[in-house]
DNA sequence: TCTGTGACCGCTG
DNA sequence: ACAGCGGCCACAG
């Protein structure tokens, strides 16, 4: 598995601690699974899958950090690299999809690829 | 310090 | 089914 400290390259900004830690949970996501916002907030003990989204909008790693393998807790696609819609919301989309992460209308089609983290 | 903002969530009517 | 609304918390300025 990848680990983050080898994908931090100094011309990098430096991230703080929150930051690192959504993205280490980032990595522990298999190809052709994805997690919601609200999933990951909660595996972090934080509350808040808002301050989630602010890191993620924030990712200076993308696409080693798979940050698209995070979608909205109604199944919806969500945003990417800063945008709620557009030719980037598309791009994520693609990216799923080579994946083998189907969407319906923006919506996940299959419920089981949702990745359950470890308790 | 303090404040506004956000790739969100879930309860309520 | 669906829109509204308060809560959430990290972070930049």
């Amino acid at each position: 598995m990848k680990i983050l400290s080898s994908i931090i390259k100094p011309t990098h900004k430096p991230i703080t601690p929150f930051q690192w830690r959504v993205y280490a949970a980032l990595l522990l996501i298999p190809r052709g699974s994805v997690t919601t916002y609200g999933l990951l907030a909660r595996y972090l003990g934080c509350g808040s899958a808002q301050a989630v989204g602010q890191a993620l909008r924030r990712n200076p790693f993308a696409p080693d950090v798979p940050c698209h393998r995070v979608i909205t807790s109604n199944l919806c696609i969500g945003g990417f690299s800063g945008q709620r819609e557009g030719e980037q919301i598309a791009k994520k989309l693609t990216l799923l999809t080579a994946e083998g992460v189907e969407f319906h209308n923006s919506a996940l089609k299959d419920p089981r690829q949702i990745f359950h983290f470890p308790t």
